[in-house]
DNA sequence: GCGAATCTAATGTCAGACAATTAGAGTTTT
DNA sequence: AAAACTCTAATTGTCTGACATTAGATTCGC
């Protein structure tokens, strides 16, 4: 591990990085344990603080877990799917809701995103993965369901789409992409007659992934993201006249 | 904002918990000043070290900046899409590294995503991008080129198609896709021949989307992906011949 | 009025100490 | 001999207090 010389950077976030980059290289393997706070503090020439802001810094980001004890210290953290997808929808929650994007560009992405999901569905989902989707449906079709918890069960639909392909990697990636849609979503007030037409959407979709019709999902999908689009046209243009 | 009682878990990770789940229900806005280290340590009746180790945790997630001097402290920070980019591609790759993900696997979720960009960067892509895929094209047809280097520019070629798009929203979400990738691309030694396949691809590629062809680009991806597939497969029977 | 020196509030860093926790060795008991 | 208990040592978690560094704000001098 190299040193860090005075540098502008903070003293921890130098030693942080350096740390991280031993892991990303593959020179610290998974479940390695660093050598104590005292001896990094020792090696790096800083006080114990110093070194476990550093710690601290990477324990964020699901890179290493500490433990107590006698022989405890840190360790190299195997990343979960789970630890990765909290990260991303934490990530891609605040990008959108810091960047002023267009609910437009988030929804095109994240129905362009989905689609690419739509043929390896129909192809591999499992009758759980057609059953969890036939459950949201429904749901979604109870009366006097608040709009929070409609969009919540059209999360878990979308959710159930994803997963049928059966790529961790592919459900990986979108849970970003689906989550973070939530927040925009719900400043969305579903009408009754807006909620038929999205939970017909869903019927037409869930029956093309029941009869393994790719094309036709996609086609779905495409008619969803019209609708939603078209909903979110018109929240937008309401606020932009109350301002 | 809440206080903690003698939880089991870290005061810090606490804290930061506290602290992360105030900017993310918007309680604190962008560029908002938090109390100084001292006013949080008394708020949460905790000394400032630990103080300063949530702060860090929330540093490392690009959640707040610190500035020195009077009239600093710590702001909540509008994350930018570079950063987002940089975590992302950071917590893709760990995870694919860590976690025995398939060749295989990752390889289709990565061209299921980017065939989701081909109808939207055949429609939009500008001449700038239509060009940077040409030049890399022609680095990749360059005798005595290194793998890494030919890997890097594929990646190139690939973050232009992807741009193309026009949708910033699309290109952070496929960044962690194509970036994570590049370790496992790597381990590939690519011949003369599996070079020219993949550069004659590419030209075929950058041929749709020059005639505004969408369905022609996710042939294209398609075609490139079977032959990627195909390399890595011999790369994974091989290794597993030498154990 | 403007520039330079000073003040001040805040983060960055350090040193040393104690508390809490836990694995493992050693000891005692059955 | 095996099991239960105790003790020890190592390590992280936390606290206190101090000093260094930085940069905006203020004051003083001209």
């Amino acid at each position: 591990m190299k040193i860090d010389p005075a540098d502008p950077a903070d003293l921890s976030a130098q030693i942080a990085t350096a740390i991280r980059d031993e892991i990303i290289s593959g020179r610290l393997i998974v479940d390695a344990r660093l050598p104590s706070e005292a001896e990094l503090a020792d090696h790096f020439d800083v006080s114990r603080p110093t070194v476990r802001e550093a710690l601290k810094r990477l324990a964020a980001q699901s890179l290493i877990r500490t433990q107590r004890g006698a022989s405890g210290g840190a360790f190299v953290n195997r990343i979960s799917f789970q630890e990765a997808y909290a990260q991303q929808i934490t990530t891609s929650t605040l990008l959108l809701s810091m960047n002023e994007v267009s609910f437009e560009t988030a929804c095109e992405a994240r129905f362009a995103l989905e689609r690419s999901c739509a043929m390896l569905s129909a192809q591999r989902r499992s009758a759980d993965h057609l059953a969890d989707m036939r459950a949201e449906i429904h749901r979604q079709s109870q009366p006097g369901l608040t709009d929070e918890a409609f969009c919540a069960s059209d999360v878990t639909f979308h959710r159930a789409l994803v997963d049928g392909a059966g790529n961790p990697v592919l459900s990986y990636q979108l849970a970003g992409a689906v989550e973070a849609m939530q927040p925009l979503m719900n400043m969305i007030t579903f009408s009754a007659r807006d909620r038929a037409r999205i939970v017909a959407l869903h019927v037409a979709i869930a029956d093309a992934v029941e009869a393994r019709e790719g094309g036709a999902v996609a086609a779905g999908l495409t008619a969803l993201e019209e609708e939603t689009q078209t909903l979110g046209a018109g929240v937008f243009a309401a606020r932009a006249a109350q301002t």
